[in-house]
Order: C-alpha cells, then sequence, then structure tokens
DNA sequence: AGCACGCCGACT
DNA sequence: GTCGGCGTGCTC
C-alpha cells in the first residue's frame, strides 16, 4: 500500500538547500493534516526538530529513505492555498526561502489554542462621505476600475490636504458593496492615529488594525478576526498586505513613496509587488496614493503600466505656505554657527508672540553626531562599525547609532590631550540651542529616544495639541501626516542631510521629506509659512521642493535615471557580501564576480558593477561590500543570480562569509 | 548554516 | 591503541 507523503518547507533549511523536502506522514496523523498547516519534522544528520509548512499531500515519492512527521501544530490550516502559491512565488523573486515567505504571513506568535478576547464593538457612524467636486471627479473615474472583472492598478497623485482618504473610504463603501474586502495600508500606524480613528469612525467592527504596536496576543486576535471573516476591512503596515482576508478587491497603499513599504530583512519584498499579485489573482483594484509619488511609480503612471488620477487643489482652497530658503553659508559669515539660522529665530519669536505654534525637523538625533580633536583631529568611530559615534546629552555618552555601543564622554583627546569638539547638530543639541534663546517656553522632542515606550507617540502629540508646548522638534516622524490647526510655522533644519547619499534615491527622497513637512504649516484658518536651512540654497531639488513642484522635480529625475540606467529604467540587484574577515569578504566579492562575468558573457543588456563598500562598511564586527548586477530583472537573471550564490555557498573555503541578495534595494 | 563522519597526528 | 583536530559533504 503507498503512504501518504508530505511535501514541506522546512524552516531549517537556508537558502542554498532551500526546496520542498518530503516526509512520511504516519497513518495516525492522516486524517489530521492539510496543505498551509504547519508541523514539526527531523532534519539533518542531527535530526534536530524543525518546523515546516506542509505545501501539499500525495502518495508517492520518488525518494526512499524518508523521515516520519514528528508532530502536527495547527488543528486548522493557518495558511490558505493562496498563500502557498504566493510565498513560491516570493522564494523566486526575492531570494528566500519558501519557509521564510511564509513566515511573514504569519502572526509573530501562533499559539495553536487561542480564545479570542471579547472586543470593544464600536459603532460606525452615519456622517455620509461628501467629495469636493474635485474629489468626486477622480472618485468616478476610478470607479470603473474598481467594479472592472479584470485586475486594475492606478497611481492617485494628490497634493497635501487634497482629501485622497476621503476617497478612500467612499471606494472602501464600494467595495463593501461588491462583496469584497479591502486593505488600506500605511507607512506607519504609530504617527497616523488621526486616520485609524477616521476609517473606525465609518467601519466600525468591520475593521482590523494591524501593526507592530500591537502585542503578541492583541495582533494574533485580529489576525484571527480577519482570518475567520468577521472584518472586512483591514488597516495596517507593511506585513499587513498578507492580512488572510478573502476575495480582495481593492488595496491602497497610502505615502506609496515610502521606504517603510521595503523589507529590509528577508524575504526583502516590496508592499507595493505583493499587494500586485494578490490584487492581480483576485481581479481587484490596487491604488497607490502619494502627494509625492516614488519614481518608480509615477513612471509606471506614464508608460501606462499604472491608470494616473490628480487631486490640484487643496481642501477648502487652502494655499500652500510661502517657503523662505536661508542660506546658511551666510549665517556662518556673519557669526552665527549655532543650528538655527536669525531668520528662523525671528519666524519663531513673532509665532511666540502670536501664540502660534512651530514644528522644527532635523534629520538626526542625540546631540552632535562628531565628536573631533581640535589639534590633531582624531574623531570617535563606534570599534565595532565605521560610524562616528553621537553625543547624547541625556546621558553623557557617545553612542553608535547602528549597534548600540556606548562609551562615556572623553574629557580630552586620548591621542593628544587635546581639546574635543562637538560638531554638528542633533535633535538635543538644537533642543537645547532653542532654550538658550527662548529660556520661558516648553519644547516637545520626538525622535527615537523620547518615543522608546509604548504609546510614547501618541501621549506627545497629545500634548501638543493641547498646546501644552510652543515647539515641537523632531526626526522623520514630526514630517508626516500631522494636521494641527495651529501649526504655522515649520522649520527644516538641514536641509542637505539626506541630499548626499550614495545612494540612487538621495534626490527622490529630500524632495519628498521637504515636501512633506512644509505641508504640515498653515492647515488651519491662520496662513502658514516654511523655513528651509540649507548649505546649497542653489540645489535643484531643494529649490523644487520648496516651490512644490513635483512635476519639473519628476522630469528632471527621471532624465537622469534615464542617463545613468538607474531604477525604474532598469533594475539594480545587489549582492552584499558579508564575513567578519575583511580580506575573506574582498576575496569573495571576487570570486563572485568572475562567476557572475562567466554566467553573463555575451549579455551585453547586464552591467556588473563593484565591488565597493556598502554605504556603512562595517557593522557590529562585520564587513560589508557590495556587487551590483545593473540588468532588466526577469526570471532568467534572478535564476542565474541565485545558482551562482548556491554555489558560492556550497564551495566550503567560503565558509563564515554571507551573501545576501536585495532587488532594487533601498540603502 | 550545522552537523556527523573520517582520516591524520599526539599522547596515555 | 584512541582522543580529538578540522576538511568534506549532505540535509527528505
Amino acid at each position: 500500500m503507498k503512504q501518504t507523503v508530505a511535501k514541506i518547507a522546512v524552516s531549517a533549511a537556508t537558502f542554498q538547500i532551500d526546496k520542498p523536502y518530503n516526509y512520511l506522514v504516519p497513518s495516525s496523523f492522516i486524517d489530521l493534516v492539510k496543505p498551509g498547516m504547519r508541523v514539526l519534522v527531523p532534519f539533518g544528520l542531527g535530526n534536530k526538530e524543525s518546523e515546516g509548512v506542509i505545501l501539499s499531500l500525495g502518495k508517492y515519492s520518488e525518494y526512499d529513505k524518508l523521515k516520519e512527521v514528528i508532530s502536527v501544530l495547527d488543528d486548522e490550516p493557518y495558511l490558505t492555498a493562496e498563500n502557498l502559491k504566493l510565498a513560491l512565488w516570493m522564494s523566486d523573486r526575492f531570494f528566500c526561502t519558501v519557509y521564510d515567505a511564509l513566515r511573514t504571513m504569519l502572526p509573530a506568535k501562533l499559539k495553536s489554542k487561542n480564545k479570542s478576547r471579547e472586543r470593544e464593538e464600536v459603532k460606525a457612524s452615519e456622517e455620509n462621505v461628501r467629495l469636493s467636486g474635485e474629489q468626486e471627479e477622480v472618485f468616478t473615474e476610478i470607479l470603473p476600475l474598481l467594479k472592472s472583472i479584470t485586475p486594475e492598478a492606478a497611481l492617485l497623485y494628490g497634493i497635501t490636504g487634497s482629501g485622497k482618504t476621503l476617497i478612500y473610504i467612499k471606494l472602501i463603501k464600494e467595495t463593501l458593496l461588491l462583496g469584497k474586502t479591502a486593505i488600506v495600508l500605511v507607512p506607519e500606524i504609530a504617527l497616523t492615529p488621526q486616520t485609524v480613528r477616521i476609517f473606525e469612525s465609518h467601519f466600525g467592527s468591520n475593521v482590523a488594525v494591524l501593526h507592530s504596536a500591537l502585542g503578541t496576543g492583541q495582533r494574533h486576535d485580529e489576525w484571527k478576526r480577519i482570518k475567520d471573516g468577521d472584518v472586512r476591512v483591514v488597516i495596517g503596515t507593511r506585513s499587513a498586505v498578507f492580512a488572510p482576508l478573502k476575495n480582495i478587491g481593492l488595496i491602497v497603499i497610502d505615502e506609496e513613496q515610502e521606504h517603510t513599504y521595503k523589507s529590509e530583512k528577508s524575504p526583502r519584498y516590496h508592499t507595493r509587488e505583493i499587494a500586485k499579485y494578490r490584487v492581480t489573482h483576485a481581479s481587484g483594484l490596487l491604488l497607490l496614493a502619494s502627494a509625492t509619488p516614488s519614481i518608480d511609480s509615477m513612471f509606471a503612471a506614464k508608460t501606462g503600466r499604472y491608470k494616473l488620477f490628480s487631486l490640484k487643489n487643496r481642501f477648502n482652497k487652502m494655499e500652500l505656505p510661502p517657503v523662505l530658503i536661508v542660506d546658511m553659508k551666510k549665517e556662518l559669515a556673519a557669526g552665527n554657527g549655532g543650528g538655527v539660522s536669525s531668520v528662523l529665530r525671528g519666524e519663531l519669536e513673532e509665532n511666540l508672540l502670536r501664540g502660534e505654534q512651530s514644528i522644527l525637523f532635523i534629520n538626526r538625533r542625540g546631540s552632535s553626531p562628531l565628536v573631533a580633536c581640535g589639534e590633531c583631529g582624531f574623531t570617535y568611530k563606534c570599534r565595532y562599525c565605521s560610524v562616528s559615534m553621537i553625543y547624547h546629552t541625556s546621558n553623557k555618552r557617545l553612542l553608535c547609532h547602528y549597534c548600540g555601543y556606548s562609551i562615556s564622554t572623553p574629557v580630552k583627546c586620548p591621542e593628544c590631550s587635546g581639546k574635543l569638539n562637538y560638531i554638528g547638530a542633533g535633535t538635543q543639541k538644537i533642543e537645547t540651542e532653542l532654550l538658550d534663546i527662548f529660556p520661558d517656553i516648553s519644547i516637545i522632542r520626538m525622535d527615537a529616544d523620547t518615543t522608546r515606550r509604548k504609546d510614547a507617540h501618541k501621549k506627545l502629540l497629545t500634548a501638543f495639541r493641547r498646546r501644552e508646548a510652543q515647539i515641537l522638534l523632531g526626526t522623520q516622524m514630526v514630517t508626516k501626516g500631522l494636521d494641527f490647526e495651529n501649526v504655522t510655522l515649520v522649520g527644516v533644519l538641514s536641509a542637505d542631510s539626506s541630499l548626499y547619499l550614495s545612494d540612487y534615491r538621495a534626490n527622490e527622497k529630500t524632495f519628498s521629506l521637504i515636501t512633506q513637512v512644509i505641508g504640515r504649516s498653515g492647515r488651519g484658518e491662520k496662513p502658514g509659512r516654511a523655513i528651509i536651512q540649507t548649505f546649497t540654497p542653489e540645489h535643484k531639488v531643494i529649490s523644487l521642493a520648496s516651490k512644490q513642484d513635483y512635476d519639473n522635480f519628476y522630469e528632471s529625475e527621471i532624465a537622469l535615471r534615464k542617463a545613468l540606467g538607474s531604477p525604474p529604467v532598469r533594475d539594480l540587484i545587489a549582492l552584499m557580501v558579508i564575513s567578519t574577515n575583511e580580506s575573506k569578504v574582498i576575496h569573495s566579492c571576487a570570486k563572485l564576480m568572475s562567476s557572475l562575468k562567466s554566467y553573463f558573457r555575451g549579455k551585453s543588456d547586464i552591467k556588473l558593477l563593484g565591488p565597493a563598500p556598502a554605504a556603512i562598511p562595517k557593522v557590529s564586527n562585520k564587513y560589508r561590500y557590495r556587487l551590483l548586477v545593473n540588468c532588466k530583472n526577469n526570471k532568467k537573471v534572478r535564476e542565474t543570480i541565485a545558482h551562482v550564490m548556491k554555489e558560492f555557498a556550497k564551495d566550503s573555503k567560503n565558509a563564515g562569509v554571507t551573501v545576501i541578495a536585495d532587488v532594487d534595494m533601498y540603502e
């Protein structure tokens, strides 16, 4: 008699040896197992217990010496047939194992026996959605795409304050009427409590919220409600794109240009691609939306892969705030070496007199990003990472922002006993500087250091809304989505900081950041204004951002990408080579490079670049070098790269060297 | 990657 | 003899 054989994605299998492994299902389990269930299996020579997911069940195996499944972990399949197919697709697309892909689709801690907690009943309010003329027009144009029986993708380009959220809500209502379900993805829930509240007010208990701040128990409960079909609308961050909704009609990706949509650990997927896959298989609509669309998405729209819709008017006809660019070189020449220019200082003073609030943005936490000796030039670098250590006033220590290593602040230079200078400014230093200028005011500082505790975001923002402080000072987190009617001044303290990164997206990032932060000003009755401090006032990106001129920015940027052959015109697949031994890394790069060269011989459309040290060449004592494959991303190219990686890993001489592939990576 | 097996030198 | 070094190859 033929026995039941399960094909299983095993967690202990690494990328090089990943494939479906065959196991015998003992007769006592035969009635219990279904594809999509998790099991325990013995793996390797040590028969180490490893988790696995059943991909399929059958009666035959070409392989004769099979081991047996040890136990079955679930009493129902948590992963659907769609999940299993998606995981196979992801393993091909993102250089990961099938198990890795499946793992990201499940809530962090899956407890087999879980009683769902009673949930507070939230009533949906009846305040029908009223759209402006322009919003109504765009909604009416998008509606046929939602109703279409073929998959659709669209980009909604709507300037800050044009009311994109209302359009999402009306589209979701239509989706529900069609008997389908919807997912709304946001970059970070903690920063957008207002958005969540709006959705809850419209859809009540029909909404589940998924995000990282949820405890594992809560997260599991929400996931279970979705899985059981108790909710039909999901709002959440990146991983919510995997929400186990059936019959998906609509996926909205809000602020689609945000880098948080790209996963930085395996599987290194982009949310946009998973969403595209899901709507394609459900004949749904993917709606990407942004005030500053990614160059990727706008290019797709301009070349016809996405339909393009625009909202050009601000809600309530609010004027965009006038922007003043301050040349920090002139400030320095005039003897002001601080982080706050005389112009900004004057405007802040005016706001304080008028009882209006201000938001200041500086893209760095801590006090001073560089501690250097004024005499011999010695600088403090992390002993494990190739970055400067950053001085923090709160604990008077120097901290590495990559690995967390810290040392107490030295009194004098360890090399020559010279005097140490604290160069540059972060949030802490600006806070001190502001309190020196305005001793009687309150400042709320919002950065990774002040928001570590649970609900800290909410508390700080509530205090600011209650006008308990005159200035909100913070990192990136103050640039997104905030809506305070009493804020009439916004300052970008160092607009250059993100401009000179060795990243082909540096311009895009800077443009988007400046545009967003300007949009925080003048959202109420009172007119707003913005100040941008820069050492390069003539830089095109800065002047275009200050004019909120996205169209010209896009044109100049896409011309640049075309000239350089950067994405989205072509694709970049990065191979990061990592080891504690630097010469081994360099040697490995050379080996990989020659291997790639021979496989891609004669392919003139594929260019190999590097190796070069990564942007941060050493992190946590590991050296990192990078090779780049500039190509048109297709199955053939990916297969070749995967093959080269597997061949490399099989060679025992390469032990201790890790190779990671990343498609269209973010730095 | 992780782990057992095996073929060599050093030591009881 | 036999203990343990790490080089080699496999993982259902």
